[in-house]
DNA sequence: AGGTATCGTTAGCTAAGCTAACGATCTCGG
DNA sequence: CCGAGATCGTTAGCTTAGCTAACGATACCT
C-alpha cells in the first residue's frame, strides 16, 4: 500500500481559472499549467531536498545564504538581504545562525563602521561542498534514469525556468 | 543602481565539489549545476511567489493544500498530509487556517468517525482559480517573451522537472 | 469484551518571514 | 565644525510552518 500516488495530478489543465483574457487560449492553459507545475514542483523539491539537507544540519534558507557567501565572495548583510530577497532582520538571525555554527564569520569594514562583511570560514566552504556533493548524489540518482536527450532537455528547460525565474524577480518591483 | 544583479550566479559550474566518485566526469558536473540551478531557482521562485500570493492572503503550504482539496475532492486529513509530504500536526493547523478563512470545511465520516474529509468550500474554489490566475498572470508575463519553440522546450523541460522530484520523493524513503 | 492499531489533535520546540523602533555611524549643508 | 538627516544592522515582537511526543477517541480483531 505504500508508495501511494499522490490524490492524481491536481493539474486540471482543461481550462484556466477566470479572468481569462487572453485571445490566444492554448498559450494562456500552457501558462497556467506551467504555473500550477513549477508551483508544485518548486515546493516537493525545496521539501525534499530539506529533508536530505537535515543531514548537514542546514536548511533551505541558510545554505542558500551560504552558497551566496562562499561563491560571492566577502559580503555586507544588506548585500546579503537583497540577494536573497529578504529584509535586513530575516538576515541577521540567518547570519547569526551560520555564524554559531562556525560557518561564516563577520569582519567590521575600516572606512565604515555601520558595515559588516560576512565571509565563508573553512568550514563553511567545506559543509556546502559536502551538502552539495550529498544534494548531486540524490539528484543523480533520479537525474541518471534519463537518457542523453532527456537529460539535455532537462539541462535545456532547467535552463528556460531559472530566465524566467530571474524575469518574475526583476518585475516583482524589489522596491529597496 | 537599483535592479543589481545579485552578486553573480553563485554557480561555480566547473568543477563538483568533492566526494566526486563518478567515471564520468562531465555527468557529474551536470547533475552538480543542475542541483544548484534547482536549488537556487525553486527558492527564488518560491520567494517571488509568495509575495504575490500575498494579495490572496495565502502561503505557499496553504495554497498547495488547497489546491490538492480542490481538485482532489474531498479528502482526509491524513491522506492531504502524505500528498503534501507533511505530519499529521502540520497539517492540522493549514488545515485549521483554510477553515477560518472559510475556504474549507470539515466534514465527519459516517463509517468511521476517526476520520475527518476535507472539502472546499466556493469560496476555497474561487480564491484558489483567482491566486492562480494572478500568479498566471505573472508567470505569463515573463513566459511570453519566449517564442514558441522555447516555450515547447521549457514545457519539456518542466514535465522532466516533475518526474524527477517526483522520483527524488519516491526514493526519499518516507516511512510512512 | 478487551487489547491493539489508527486517526487527528494538543502541547511545546525551532526556524523563517515580516514590521516597527532604535542605536550607531556616516554625510552633508550651513 | 557641528548638527540634521540618511543608512546600516540589530532588537523586539508577531505569524506561520515544520517537527516530535503524548493523548483521547474510535475502530478492529481475537
Amino acid at each position: 500500500m505504500r508508495q501511494r500516488k499522490p490524490l492524481g495530478s491536481r493539474m486540471p489543465a482543461g481550462r484556466v481559472a477566470s479572468g481569462d483574457t487572453d485571445s490566444s487560449p492554448h498559450l494562456a492553459v500552457d501558462a497556467a499549467s506551467l504555473a500550477d507545475q513549477l508551483h508544485s514542483a518548486a515546493i516537493h523539491l525545496l521539501r525534499t531536498l530539506r529533508k536530505e539537507d537535515d543531514a548537514s544540519g542546514l536548511s533551505a534558507p541558510r545554505l542558500s545564504a551560504l552558497s551566496v557567501v562562499v561563491f560571492g565572495g566577502p559580503v555586507t548583510l544588506g548585500q546579503l538581504a537583497r540577494a536573497e530577497q529578504v529584509r535586513p532582520p530575516t538576515m541577521t538571525r540567518i547570519v547569526t545562525g551560520l555564524e554559531k555554527a562556525g560557518l561564516v564569520r563577520k569582519m567590521g569594514v575600516a572606512r565604515d563602521h555601520r558595515l559588516t562583511k560576512i565571509e565563508a570560514t573553512a568550514r563553511g566552504q567545506r559543509v556546502l561542498a559536502e551538502g552539495r556533493a550529498r544534494r548531486v548524489r540524490m539528484l543523480a540518482s533520479s537525474v541518471e534514469a534519463l537518457d542523453e536527450s532527456d537529460l539535455a532537455e532537462l539541462r535545456r528547460g532547467i535552463q528556460l525556468f531559472s530566465e524566467v525565474v530571474a524575469s518574475m524577480r526583476a518585475k516583482s518591483v524589489s522596491p529597496q
